[in-house]
Formats: structure tokens, C-alpha cells, sequence
DNA sequence: AATGGAGACAACCGCATCTGC
DNA sequence: CGCAGATGCGGTTGTCTCCAT
């Protein structure tokens, strides 16, 4: 009744991640490009399931993401979030910027729960002075993608044709346009060879056990600690922790990472609210009272509800 | 210094959903 | 339309680290 597994157990390693086979996947999708992960372990040869290829890629190794703690802002969006999404942790996402299903869900599990036990209100289990009603919860996310929506309407209307890789119109994703991967990956070539430089660097052993790896791998999620290879990387710039819907949440993004998330299928921080902005911005009936109703909110009245 | 418990997080598992034939 | 394979998602587990004793 079952389906069978995904892939043939036989054979197929579990457990963390070695840094070698990061390099591997990573090389891969140079070449490739996400997706396809059935053909990733054949392809590569890594003893590796193609799912937990898929979950190397889009909760460590993809460019963009951001590691280490959360901010308060972080913080009250997930928690805001959770009450009005649940546990749709995907969706929670779309609208954290650089944050992975895996990493808010986790950070769920162990902090918020706690926190929230801590400070039971009937307010959203709001806590920390944050307490506004669903309603405005609501109309504040509403307004937030209105604005973004504006911005993409004025991106769209200021210079269409370009194709230069303009952060400010849809944080260089253009759903018009697949990037060009071989161009686009070229360039992290080099950076895995800085990775395998960084790793040297960091480990004076020449081979390393699982447990070392995942070390190492917990020293990336530090922030601080992370091997410089590793940032290099992916050009990733993790000090923005801007939350809402704006036009400079991903402005740190290197055109690289931008492409790369266009890559990916979550697209955890962009896709997913652009995939909607674009939709409301195309769909005809997408202009009703209660929007332009939106429209008139200030930016600055909806900075307030934080 | 040793050790046990708690916390944190990467990764796995299984079900749901999507997609192509 | 139905089926099978691929992919996505959420819950859970395993393991490592930190800290208190």
C-alpha cells in the first residue's frame, strides 16, 4: 500500500553531512541547478537520497541564507505568524527573509513554545508589549504586501526592459525571466575552491569524522564563528534582519544569490510573496475598496504596530 | 575534572500534494 | 481519468554542545 522509499536504502548514507559532500551537491548544482534530485545522487555518485540532497540544499546550502539568532523582530513575525498560519512553517517562511522552513520551525520547538507557556495571553499568546488583535494582524500583512506590490508597480513602470540585476524591482527576481545558470553558477566556482581552502584552514586534520563535520557545521550557524569559506561562498551579507515585505529586505543579496534562489523552488524570502504580488498585480479583480483602503495607510502608521 | 541533564539544531521519516504520462 | 514518480512539508529523532553540579 505504501509507495516504496524514495530511494534505495540499500546503501544510502545517513547522518550528517561530510564537508566533501557538500562540495559535491554544491558542484552539481552549479552545473545543474536545483531541482532534478532524483538524477543528484546518481549524477554525483553521492550515497545520498535524493531528498535529503533536496534538504542539504535548501536548509544549509543554499546562498542566502541567514543563520544565528533571531532577531526581535524575527521573533514576533513567527509568533504572530504561528497564530494566524499554524504550523505551516513554509508559509511562515515566505515571509521571513533568509529564514528556512527547518530553522523556524526549530526555533518554534525550543524557544516560542516556551516563551509563549511562559506568558499566556488571550491575545494572539502575544507577549513583550506586542499585542494586537488578528484583525490588525491581518490588515498590517495585507498592508505589507501592498506595499511591496506598489514598489513592483513602480519597478515594473520605471524600466521594464532592463535587465540589469536591480535589487530594488522584485530583489532582482524577474518572473519573466529563468536565469542563465551557467553564468550564474561560474562564479561560485572559485568560492567552493575557497571553501576547500576555508575548511583546510579550520581543520588541521586531513580527514575528518561526521561529528567534526557537523561540528563545523554548527560553527557556521553561529554567525560570528562561521568559516569566512563559507561566506565567501555565497557572497552572503547576514546582518539584514529586515523583516517586512520592503524592497531592501534581500538588498544584501549578490545578484548571484538572487539567482540562485530563482533556482530553488522555495525561494523561501522572495518567491513566494512576489509569486502573490505578481498575481494580485495581474489579476483584474484584484482592486476592491478594502485595498485602496489599504493604500492609505502610512507607512509609518504600520510601523507603528510593531 | 567528571558527569548528567537540558538546549539547540541538522537530518530523517512518512504523508500529502503536484505533475507528467 | 488514473497511476506512478517526484517533490514539498511538518513532525520527530539523533547527536552534539553547553552548563550546572
Amino acid at each position: 500500500m505504501g509507495r516504496p522509499p524514495c530511494c534505495d536504502k540499500i546503501g544510502v548514507k545517513k547522518g550528517p553531512w561530510t564537508p566533501e559532500e557538500d562540495i559535491i551537491l554544491v558542484s552539481y548544482i552549479q552545473d545543474h541547478g536545483p531541482g532534478n534530485w532524483r538524477a543528484v545522487p546518481t549524477s554525483t555518485g553521492l550515497l545520498r537520497c535524493s531528498k535529503s540532497c533536496r534538504l542539504r540544499w535548501t536548509n544549509y546550502l543554499r546562498p542566502g541564507i541567514k543563520r544565528g539568532n533571531f532577531t526581535d523582530q524575527e521573533e514576533k513575525m513567527i509568533i504572530h505568524l504561528q497564530a494566524l498560519l499554524g504550523n505551516r512553517w513554509a508559509a511562515i517562511a515566505s515571509y521571513l527573509p533568509q529564514r528556512t522552513d527547518n530553522d523556524i520551525k526549530n526555533y518554534w520547538n525550543t524557544h516560542l513554545k516556551k516563551k509563549l507557556k511562559k506568558f499566556p495571553t488571550g491575545v494572539d499568546h502575544n507577549q513583550d508589549g506586542f499585542s494586537i488583535s488578528k484583525g490588525q494582524w491581518e490588515r498590517r500583512l495585507q498592508t505589507d504586501i501592498h506595499m511591496a506590490k506598489q514598489a513592483l508597480c513602480e519597478a515594473l513602470s520605471i524600466d521594464t526592459s532592463s535587465s540589469l540585476p536591480d535589487l530594488k524591482s522584485s530583489n532582482g527576481y524577474n518572473p519573466n525571466t529563468r536565469p542563465v545558470q551557467a553564468s550564474t553558477y561560474a562564479s561560485s566556482a572559485e568560492n567552493i575552491a575557497k571553501l576547500l581552502e576555508g575548511w583546510m584552514r579550520n581543520s588541521p586534520k586531513s580527514t575528518r569524522t561526521n561529528s567534526e563535520a557537523t561540528q563545523n557545521s554548527k560553527n557556521s550557524s553561529e554567525g560570528a564563528t562561521t568559516p569566512d569559506a563559507l561566506d565567501s561562498l555565497f557572497s552572503f551579507n547576514s546582518s539584514n534582519s529586515d523583516l517586512s515585505l520592503s524592497n531592501d529586505e534581500t538588498a544584501n543579496f549578490t545578484p548571484e544569490t538572487s539567482l540562485f534562489q530563482d533556482e530553488s523552488k522555495p525561494n523561501l524570502e522572495t518567491q513566494v510573496p512576489l509569486t502573490m504580488i505578481e498575481k494580485w498585480l495581474f489579476d483584474e479583480g484584484a482592486a476592491t475598496q478594502e485595498q485602496e483602503d489599504l493604500i492609505d495607510m502610512s507607512l509609518e502608521e504600520t510601523a507603528q504596530l510593531f
